[in-house]
RNA sequence: GGGCGUUUAGCUCAGCUGGCAGAGCGCCGGCCUUACAAGCCGGUGGUCGGGGGUUCGAGUCCCUCAACGCCCA
């Protein structure tokens, strides 16, 4: 088969051309009447929707697209959907700010309102206009259609394999078909619950936050030593607290029960200054001696282990701080009037930050304040997209039960194969340190609904212990404009009617089920049968407590398995400074301009050459490699097709020269090296050693044999000449196919002018194997020929002569062995180096070497 | 405080079951050579983080210390 080359091959308008032929060619539909064994199926992650595209994101699915890609050439049909996670509270801050609204779930929908603004950023000097909950949904609808064609174009480019006809968003109905469904299963199986229940809260978004979402951060505080008073005439119980504007809250004091310091208190009662509250002094082993003064107050809530307290120790609640930050306008019961009095003239209504210096202003004129408050630096929870300290407060919350199943969901960890390995531990680790069900509700408007209503009772109380649940074949369904079965419209809110649950699953209940909603379950039994449970989960390392972890919960409640055999942990991407990537830094940079600027490919090259796991700087020194690489494959091609190979056969058979044979027996070796890397999931070991065998290829090879190749005055016999043009043809489709994962456009534009000018696709055709290729070469063959090439090489070097100028006399040093295996390529390497003679010199393995005798000895 | 990872050339990183320290980039020098000057050829460059141990032999295995990063308290 003759190529048609053309004159000057270049990576430019790549792109453009192959994805739209991939795309009319359906090069990477997926079959869906492939068995399951013939399926690999990629559970993609879908990313967030929030506008900003960075090189973090092609950095990380190019890795899962080359393995993806390998397992196509496996003859595996892949299953690659992508989704759209458009759900939550980052799309709904983003349309806050993009369009100027506000959610205000009480105003009626209005079919024609128009935001005030559309893009452009935050209007500053203008309040947001309010919307109702429907118009405000509708408008992030809008705008993660948009993002998602934007984001949709990018992968495009990039060239990532996935099977555009199957795309989901989180927000869409199959998902919420799915969320709804697994909520109600988990429900009637005791696995999802409601509870009052103390959580964290955060009191700018106003919402209930999970412990997956926490993180700590470091913050200024002070210890403020109180004085509290033992009964009688006792004196005064030091103690200190860098929350004194808890101190209303107060309902015990506790040390620990080894403290001897504080044994006799332990059981009698003191009172709180200032509101002259009577609580009791117990004991706990979670009290630190050596903190503070060793005993400290007990609140509703100051942090977890006041709640471990409070359940623990059976203690009241005298809640203070309200939903939105403030202290609540009434004094807990059981103060005091007079202290009563205190709380309502000095501390409702004020921030927790107002209410700190005015309890400590009181402390103070009360005498009551020993000493000064001490400054500290110490950690303070807050949740990872917030921007003030978390609250505890107690509401009513949809969980997930995660404690009852610890040692299952280990056992999962351990079953689970992971890329790297030592990424498992931090899953175990999560795992191990759970402290609480899994939270599930948001109190927040653009998500999916909980598909639940309360009747109401005669005085129009909810009763939440009997809720009104949505049939199977309703869903989905929203609770605030669906009617339960049995009601009417008009008995919503109404006293004896029903009201809806408020609440929205967060983003993490939905994406938890990505394996489910891609692979149709329980819509499409048959399809869902052939992918799942699907063969690799890909994500980050960040979000194994949060993604990987709730999708193994949901999978091993629901079906009894783990969603996927593999985990590849992909690393970060610092920018070249090696300092993680923020938008807030300003040194987020745009994919898009990079593409330009190196070539798809030459990006692709520079991602898979990041080991799983690793952290990666961007480094657009290795981009212009990866471009480099491109262009040699392209060039060397051109120069293989057009010049020194354009036809005969690439059978195995017709290689019959030593070397020839030689050349494709290092190729075998990394044919089965390439191979066994990717079936480990280590892409960069596939490409560093295909790379190496490439330059090697082009420049000692290549150099080697082309005159026999091209054979332009009949110096070599014809069999011999053939026997070079068939090596060269069979190793050029073999490396094409090796790097097709890495370089998808520059192999295929290769490939389409030779193998695929019938219009076939090397994306489609097979991995090579090492039987493709002739068996018996011996590897030293090539290698001492190589090492002879460069020894001329290197003598017209160093004499300053072009590569071209003729040696008079090559002396080769060596063992009869190696000697006898140069005799097999002596007119390649004289035609090669311009040797006029060669000679053979036996010498003991220790005294090998070359001398090189030039025709002109340098001046 | 606990866990995991990293530490090899100026930079980015390979180095598998222990066996002569590697690649690319950078730097220096050379070369129009009938694929590629956006190329090619050659050279320069290292107490393998420190210390101790096992071994005939350690970058590799064990112990210990340190720095950095991440995760969790």
């Amino acid at each position: 088969m003759s190529a048609s080359v053309p004159d000057k091959p270049s990576l430019d308008g790549l792109e453009e051309k192959w994805a739209g032929r991939w795309e009319a060619d359906g090069t990477y539909r997926f079959d869906r009447s492939a068995p399951r064994e013939q399926v690999f199926a990629v559970d993609t992650p879908p990313p967030t929707v929030s506008g900003s595209l960075h090189i973090g994101h092609v950095f990380s699915y190019t890795q899962t697209d080359a393995l993806a890609r390998y397992q196509r050439m496996r003859g595996k049909q892949v299953w690659y959907p992508m989704g759209w996670d458009d759900n939550g509270l980052p799309t709904e801050r983003r349309v806050q700010n993009y369009f100027g609204v506000r959610c205000e779930p009480s105003l009626p929908y209005d079919p024609g309102f128009a935001p005030p603004v559309s893009g452009g950023g935050p209007p500053e000097d203008r309040p947001p206009v309010g919307c109702s909950r429907p118009n405000f949904v509708e408008l992030c609808r809008r705008l993660s259609a948009e993002d998602e064609r934007k984001f949709e174009q990018l992968w495009r480019r990039v060239g990532l394999s996935v099977d555009w006809q199957q795309t989901y968003t989180t927000i869409g109905p199959e998902s919420q078909r799915a969320s709804q469904r697994a909520f109600l299963r988990q429900l009637a199986r005791g696995e999802a619950y409601s509870a009052e229940a103390p959580t964290l809260w955060d009191v700018d978004f106003r919402t209930a936050v999970a412990q997956a979402e926490l993180e700590d951060r470091e913050r200024p505080g002070a210890y403020h030593r109180l004085a509290f008073h033992r009964a009688g005439a006792g004196g005064d119980v030091p103690v200190e607290t860098t929350r004194p504007e808890l101190l209303p809250a107060c309902v015990a004091l506790v040390a620990h029960p080894d403290d001897s310091r504080y044994r006799e208190l332990v059981g009698t009662v003191v009172r709180t200054p200032l509101f002259g509250v009577e609580v009791p002094v117990v004991a706990h082993p979670l009290a630190q001696p050596d903190k503070g003064t060793g005993i400290a107050m007990i609140c509703t809530f100051g942090d977890v282990t006041d709640v471990v307290w409070w359940r623990e120790l059976h203690l009241p609640v005298r809640a203070v701080i309200g939903r939105d930050g403030r202290l609540l306008p009434d004094a807990p019961a059981g103060m005091p009037a007079e202290g009563a009095e205190v709380y309502r003239s000095s501390l409702a209504g004020r921030t927790v930050r107002q209410a700190q210096r005015a309890i400590a202003d009181l402390l103070s004129a009360s005498g009551e304040l020993l000493g000064e408050p001490r400054p500290i630096r110490h950690p303070v929870k807050f949740y990872e997209k917030g921007d003030n300290p978390l609250e505890i407060v107690t509401s009513r919350q949809w969980f997930v039960r995660t404690l009852a199943h610890r040692e299952e969901l280990l056992a999962r960890g351990r079953e689970l194969r992971w890329h790297p390995a030592h990424m498992g531990a931090r899953y175990a680790d999560w795992v191990e340190g759970l402290n609480s069900d899994w939270l599930i509700s948001r109190q927040r408007y653009y998500g999916v609904p909980f598909p639940v209503w309360y009747p109401l009772s005669a005085q129009g109380e909810p009763l939440h212990d009997q809720p009104l649940l949505a049939a199977e074949d309703r869903l989905p369904v929203d609770p605030t404009t669906d009617v339960p079965d049995g009601y009417t419209e008009a008995q919503r809110d109404q006293p004896g009617g029903f009201t809806a649950d408020p609440d929205v699953m967060d983003t993490w209940a939905t994406s938890s089920l990505t394996p489910q909603i891609a692979g149709r379950w329980e819509e499409d039994p048959d399809l869902f049968a052939r992918v799942f449970p699907m063969d690799v989960r890909p994500q980050g390392h960040d979000i194994i407590r949060t993604w990987l972890f709730a999708t193994v919960v949901r999978a091993h409640a629901e079906l009894g398995t783990l969603p996927w055999t593999d985990a590849a942990i992909s690393g970060w991407i610092l920018d070249p400074d090696r300092k993680k990537m923020s938008k807030s830094k300003g040194n987020v940079v745009t994919p898009v301009e990079i593409l330009e600027r190196h070539s798809t490919d030459a990006i692709r090259y520079w991602a898979c050459s990041a080991r799983l796991g690793t952290d990666t700087a961007v480094d657009e020194g290795q981009m212009r490699v990866g471009r480099k690489l491109a262009i040699k494959l392209l060039n060397a091609s051109r120069f293989v097709l057009a010049s020194v190979a354009p036809d005969g056969p690439d059978e195995p058979s017709a290689v019959t020269e030593e070397v020839d044979r030689s050349l494709l027996a290092s190729l075998a070796a990394l044919v089965e090296e390439a191979t066994e890397a990717f079936e480990a999931y280590d892409h960069a070991r596939a490409l560093e050693r295909t790379e190496a065998w490439l330059w090697g290829f082009c420049d000692d090879y290549l150099e080697l044999v082309k005159s026999r190749a091209y054979n332009r005055d009949g110096a070599f016999p014809e069999p011999a000449a053939a026997s070079a043009r068939a090596a060269l043809r069979l190793a050029l489709s073999v490396l094409l196919r090796l790097l097709a994962p890495t370089l998808p456009y520059t192999t295929e534009e290769v490939w389409s002018w030779w193998k695929g000018a019938d219009g076939s696709s090397i994306h489609r055709s097979p991995w090579p194997a090492v039987a493709d290729l002739p068996a018996g070469g011996t590897l030293g063959v090539a290698a001492v020929a190589a090492e002879a090439l460069a020894a001329v090489r290197r003598a017209k070097t160093e004499a300053g002569l072009s590569l071209r100028a003729p040696v008079a006399r090559l002396v080769v040093r060596d063992t009869p062995e190696r000697l006898a295996q140069l005799l097999a390529v002596t007119d390649d390497l004289r035609a090669a180096g311009a040797v006029d003679t060669l000679e053979r010199v036996e010498v003991a393995a220790g005294e090998a070497g070359f001398d090189v005798t030039l025709r002109h000895p340098a001046a």
